[in-house]
RNA sequence: GGAGACUUGUCCGAGUGGUUGAAGGAGCACGCCUGGAAAGUGUGUAUAUGGGAAACUGUAUCGAGGGUUCGAAUCCCUCAGUCUCCGCCA
């Protein structure tokens, strides 16, 4: 959520940078302010009254325990009058004019973020790894899957419907293996692990911009209003909503592992086959809390650290940083990566690592109290530390061989063999 | 799911209708004292929002929301949470 003295400090520099996001109603935000300076008036002339109201109470208090009960009805006739003044809509009218704004509007992208509205003008920051060469006969991941009986998409749908996997036997264990590393790897790197509850209210889901209008996104339990997390950032973010950290506390830097529920309403075809896109996936994630002033080193940070653990697996990748146009709503800058896949020959987004500035704070208002005693707006990351399938997916297709797939060298431990056959 | 007790500031804890944003204590910060420390002692110590250059000041907030009243932390209603006992359960 956007700070309305940022707002109201430079109108203009904030349309300019909607526009970089293709915004539709730039005009919100002139209307944002009008119906901010009414309420502020309304707001004034009601406090003004309460005061009134609040010095005749205890003067009637006064009289009261003097005897005087002749001036203290007069009095109480003053607070009569003043009270139907106050009894009027206008302020609730304009406060919540002022909120249904505020909830459209997206965040700000940064300033280096690239021009553009389609994600094939995403900006390629580098690729690394070579694309292996496959043997003859060589088979996507979704064969491969029922050729090792790793996993059963079908299964799946009988049990709950499509784009919920079953995994089976050595297949289960793979993810299991594939988690545990990706975890061992972030608290390495000062992580703190975190399992959150798979399902927020709504308050959790405000905070980090689910809600409200990507209600359709997520399932929703409705006899207990709860939502199943779409990642584990909603859970895992709110652990610090309404709270006040101290200084010293930053960076925060925390990892959880977790399903993930998405509904994906309207994605069919070819490139949601097998595991590309699912309706339950699940995914490892790092969120860090820092100094506004850090944010842009610690996105620095989180980005290498992703990288490292795709190199580990001995992946080619590509880092892409999103146009305005493919940027997500609460997001300030974005960076995606993929994989490539050499038997799908197309790249697979397997993380996302973003900044969101102060827009999921404020939502949260996390705050710390700086050096002058000010409180701030704490910033906070994400990134995907990594998503699970489409991860799977890759080294089923890069590694495979005649006689099974041939496992990266990190995975050995924990997997506990070299290959899958 | 049933019954009961409870929910006050960073923490503990007073407070059952009238200068209570809230006693007292602890903690913390700064000062005094000290050779240094402890002890002692003084001052300060919430958040949001409006006005103001600032000093300062209006308003709101005692789990949340509503109500009664001139006036509510205190009375009433609804909801949530915590604890204890019972039930159910991996």
């Amino acid at each position: 959520m956007l700070q309305i003295p940022v707002i109201r400090q430079n109108p203009e520099i904030v349309k300019e940078r909607l526009a970089h996001k293709y915004f539709k109603q730039p005009e919100l935000i002139d209307e944002l302010l009008l119906w901010d300076d009414k309420r502020k008036q309304l707001q004034t002339e009601r406090d003004n009254l309460q005061s009134e109201v609040n010095k005749a109470s205890k003067e009637i208090g006064m009289l009261m325990a003097k005897g005087n009960i002749d001036a203290a009805n007069m009095l109480k006739q003053n607070v009569a009058t003043w009270k139907e003044a106050m009894n009027n809509t206008a302020l609730d009218e304009a406060a919540a004019k002022v909120q249904a704004i505020l909830y459209q509007l997206p965040n700000l992208p940064a300033a280096d973020v690239p021009t553009g509205r389609t994600p094939e003008e995403n900006e390629v920051v580098r690729t690394f790894g070579d694309i292996p060469h496959l043997m003859t006969g060589a088979l996507c991941h979704w064969d491969i899957l029922k050729n090792y009986a790793l996993a059963d998409l079908e299964l799946g749908t009988k049990i709950t419907g499509s784009g919920f996997p079953v995994y089976t036997g050595q297949g289960a264990k793979f993810q299991r293996a594939l988690i545990q590393y990706f975890l061992d790897f972030n608290t390495a790197a000062g992580y703190k692990e975190f399992i959150p509850p798979f399902m927020v209210n709504t308050d959790s889901a405000f905070g980090t911009g689910q809600l409200p209008d990507k209600e359709g996104q997520m399932y929703y339990a409705s006899a207990d209003d709860l939502y199943l997390i779409p990642t584990a950032e909603v859970p895992v973010t709110n652990i610090y909503r309404d709270v006040i950290v101290k200084p010293e506390q930053l960076p925060i830097k925390m990892t959880a592992w977790s399903p993930c529920f998405r509904r994906e309403a309207g994605s069919y075809g070819k490139d949601v086959r097998g595991f590309n896109r699912v309706h339950q996936f699940e995914k490892v994630e790092i969120i860090q809390i820092t100094h506004p002033e850090n944010s842009y080193d610690v996105l620095q940070q989180m980005v290498e650290h992703v990288e490292a653990l795709i190199q580990s697996l001995g992946l080619p990748y590509r880092i892409l940083k999103l146009c305005g146009g493919d940027m997500g709503f609460a997001s300030a800058i974005t960076y995606d990566f993929e994989v490539y896949s050499a038997a799908q020959q197309r790249w697979l987004e397997v993380s996302s690592v973003s900044n969101f500035e102060t827009f999921q704070s404020n939502r949260m208002k996390c705050r710390f109290k700086d050096d002058a005693g000010k409180m701030q707006l704490v910033h906070t990351l994400n990134g995907s530390s990594l998503a699970l399938p489409r991860i799977y997916a890759a080294i089923l297709e890069n590694y495979q061989q005649q006689d099974g797939i041939h496992l990266p060298a990190v995975l050995h431990p924990y997997f506990g063999s070299t290959i899958i056959k």
